[in-house]
DNA sequence: AAACTATTTATAACAATTATAATTTAAGAA
DNA sequence: TTCTTAAATTATAATTGTTATAAATAGTTT
């Protein structure tokens, strides 16, 4: 249940070595139950390592994600947003104030099938978002 | 069934003017029967506009959104695309060479209708996106 | 300990997009 | 049609997120 243990586990499994910057990196990722930014872990980390370095971040974070530990969310202009891989999810996304809560649904299978029916494709995954206000900003609405 | 006269209309009831630029970005949107980014907009256009700025693809385009005539798609890193809106649909890109094809399939409303439920979100969209290769680069790799 | 390799750091470069200010133009009114 | 005015375009600079580079550092392996 040790999410962190099981993380460093798999880097060391996987040949990549543990570093102060990467433990805290992985511990930060684990523990804000928000889905930061490559700047934020940055700037969070700051106070512990005031030498680190903004390419640390981008190395390791693109590390974890090839290893499969953290998926990075990408939305057009705003900057990256990096998640820790627990279990699958999805995300919804408030239109108003950028808040991202997660978001439990059984897999699209069948959309998956279809589509690599319709289009030659091997389909290895999918992405899926969902748009909308958040509870807060709606109640803060004009009306 | 004239895209880009219904496209031209709809730019007028919502007050925008029409710009050459603008008919052409329109036009090169519908006629293209991919999803250009604004930089290849701009190259193509650039024959019969030599002095359009690179800007006024980009303003145009978000016009354009902002009236519902173009959809932005982002991939992180790489540039955003843009695909003109006709019917809704989904698109399947492949992860080697980056082809996007279209794919119909009805909408998610479930998904929606649950999202919305759980999370208390006002939803209004959403975003699918299936990765995979495409048949051609499935057939040049090594084996 | 020596040699080797991975990692970090600091900095510069890059690419996509947006802001700014001056100039030009579309479209309705006179 | 010409006038008027707000909107659009242009040229350029600035911004921002991310990556490349090269030197310094720190783990590993022999």
């Amino acid at each position: 249940m040790n999410q962190l243990k099981e993380a460093l586990e798999t880097l060391k499994d996987t040949g990549v070595r543990i570093t102060p910057q990467r433990h805290a990196i992985l511990e930060y990722l684990i523990n804000s139950m928000s889905h930061p930014t490559a700047d934020e872990i940055y700037k969070a980390l700051e106070g512990k390592f005031p030498n680190m370095s903004v390419a640390t971040v981008y190395n390791n974070l693109r590390v974890f994600r090839e290893v499969g530990l953290v998926k990075e969310l990408t939305y057009g202009d705003a900057s990256a947003r990096f998640d820790f891989v627990t279990t699958h999810h999805y995300h919804v996304i408030c239109e108003s104030c950028g808040k991202i809560v997660d978001f439990h649904y059984p897999g699209l299978d069948e959309v998956e099938h279809l589509a690599s029916h319709v289009t030659g494709f091997k389909v290895n995954n999918h992405r899926l978002e969902i748009y909308g206000t958040c509870p807060e900003c709606t109640s803060n609405e004009v009306h």
